[in-house]
DNA sequence: CTTGTTCTTGTTATCGGTAACAGCTAGAAT
DNA sequence: ATTCTAGCTGTTACCGATAACAAGAACAAG
């Protein structure tokens, strides 16, 4: 029962056409008209049949955003930037999680692709895993992947620089002077393969052998990180000092250090990287790789905004890469360079001004 | 370009109704005409479009979901259950933050209820603002309230003892031995209110006196819980426990005294509300009252397709109320009941059974 | 007084589905 | 053989918008 443009029409007298101009702001109509139609609208509560409007016109004003986890803060302020560059451009966003599900997320991805404008996407397949995508994209899709690339994927892109990110996170532990150094590797994914290189471009560079024993495979989950790191502890061998591919992974490993009475940040030094919110409140505050989540999430609907209204630069695709920067506090056992508190007045600085 | 029933309908020589039959399997079809037709659907990749279906039918599978805001992790968590719910049924979610601004909440309601099949609602308004709700519910509109609730409308909703909350959190500050006992209100919601409710009941079953100066303004925040705290530690008269509206205003507190030099839980005791993913983890592990939240997603979500299929005992609307439990830790002062880890387990045990 | 032009409005068809009803076929009942 | 019935398939109209084109009015130019 909700008021349609007939409605409105048949009211004013005019055809559904002379309506359906005066609410999209086409030129070719009597400015008075407009007016009239204008306010019969706003009286009459009139809202729009989006779907209907989607039909006819191809365009539904709703961006897709496909990632692993909403409960990853990492992932929740990605999102969050996301939408607030979308809403203020018209669009709604459509989310859908994959919990680092291959399958689901293929299958979610061609389910969202129809309904939506176009897609973010942090994908969770291998880099080498191109095939769908590559056809989805010959086909017109719009997207933009957001976090994690693939290889040779002619698809925009907003990521940091991983390796650079395994370098710094391992290079700060050899220059603490830690000489066994492990590594939490995530999957099969580009961004562990990318901090992995890292990891062993700083060792080399530092002329510290590569032990494959001290590389572990993890996964990106604060639950497989505490596995993991349960299992080596049980397991023998742990090293004096870990890299871990991201935050929620570190924080796992960390809490399961707790657990059998070892001491991150003086018996074991961890570094994450992602910088996620809270990560300066821990018990043990972690040592980290960051780089502007914001930044990310904004860029990324920028660009698939252009994308959708057909602004971008056809040719080739583009590719924003985030400058890392490591962020020191506690948890690899370093005297931290920041107080408590320091930091937060920039946060707050940060969020009044918007 | 997409593949329309319409393709497959000419591909196999039959109408598009016998398509459309086929793939809603409706009875009333031949079974072998069906595999034919889902055979070619299959190997032509027909997606169905779904804006024409929302369009012919009415019912667009989309659920609309209207919180504050995604970083706070109390809603992340929300939000999740309620796309473990929603999916499984197939509902997509149509994401939506407010950031506590009652104007934009109210106009995206509006636009929301139209494009979807119901609303779950965090509302930020306070809880005597009936007036559109009602309305809408009136025209017939489709929707949930969660966490918080509002006067006299009928409306299901999933909520927790906002009263026994405030109880809990203050009768635990006093059992400690605490005398001069403050608290962090939130705004007008009812959530606030009924805290701030049994806050005072609390002090009132152990004959300590109501002292309004020790209640201040301060909203749901982190950061609103940071300057209110600054300011009372620079005004004086600060008390010797507080209890804190919900668990972001409480970190925000913390970081307030950390940043003066107070030490939270040795100077000034402190508890939060809504047991926030990662309170165990924090440098002084957060005293709080928690309840599912899961189970408020899932209820919620629950709640709402059972009205969207016209399940709902439409006599009057349900109320689910979540029973809360406080959660002692340190940032009260108290002796930790568990020992970090502990709760790991359970929480990994909880993850892997799903 | 035509004719042409500009402005504005209306008509018709269409987007891709589905509901409601009509129609056909084959076998059962009479 | 005829009628009925069940079971399946096709036709038509419609959901609520918009695109493309047609058409009417007003006014200027020839």
């Amino acid at each position: 029962m909700p008021v349609t443009l007939a409605d409105i029409a048949r009211e004013l007298g005019v055809s559904k056409m002379t309506v359906s101009r005066a609410i999209n702001n086409h030129p070719l109509i009597n400015a008075e008209t407009r007016e009239r139609v204008l306010e019969a609208a706003r009286r009459m509560n009139y809202q729009p049949n989006q779907h209907a409007r989607a039909l006819a016109t191809n365009r539904s004003y709703l961006i897709g955003i496909v990632i692993p986890d909403l409960m990853n803060l990492y992932f929740a302020e990605v999102t969050r930037a996301v939408e607030v560059v979308a809403r203020p451009a018209g669009f709604q966003l459509l989310i859908c999680s994959t919990y680092e599900d291959a399958t689901r997320e293929l299958s979610e991805v061609e389910a969202l692709l129809h309904r939506t404008d176009g897609l973010i996407i942090s994908s969770v397949l291998p880099p080498t895993e191109t095939r769908v995508y590559r056809k989805l994209l010959k086909d017109g899709a719009r997207m933009v992947l957001v976090d994690r690339t693939m290889n040779n994927l002619r698809c925009p892109a907003v990521t940091t620089d991983n390796v650079e990110v395994g370098r710094l996170a391992t290079s700060h532990l050899i220059q603490l002077g830690h000489r066994r150094i492990g590594h939490l590797r995530g999957d099969g994914s580009s961004v562990s393969v990318e901090r992995l290189e890292g990891y062993k471009q700083a060792l080399a560079a530092h002329h510290l052998p590569y032990d494959e024993s001290l590389v572990r495979a993890c996964g990106f989950l604060e639950s497989e990180g505490y596995l993991a790191m349960q299992a080596w502890l049980k397991g023998g061998g742990v090293p004096d000092a870990i890299f871990a591919v991201n935050d929620p992974s570190a924080l796992g490993a960390m809490q399961a250090m707790e657990a059998a009475g070892v001491r991150p940040g003086r018996d074991i030094a961890i570094v994450g990287a992602g910088n996620i919110h809270y990560g300066d409140m821990l018990r043990v505050p972690l040592t980290t790789v960051s780089w502007s989540l914001g930044e990310m999430g904004e860029q990324a609907a920028r660009l698939l905004i252009r994308l959708i209204n057909g602004e971008s630069p056809a040719g080739r695709a583009l590719h924003v890469v985030l400058p890392p920067e490591l962020v020191v506090r506690n948890s690899c056992g370093a005297k931290p360079v920041a107080r408590a508190g320091a930091r937060y007045a920039a946060r707050l600085a940060a969020e009044s001004g918007k």
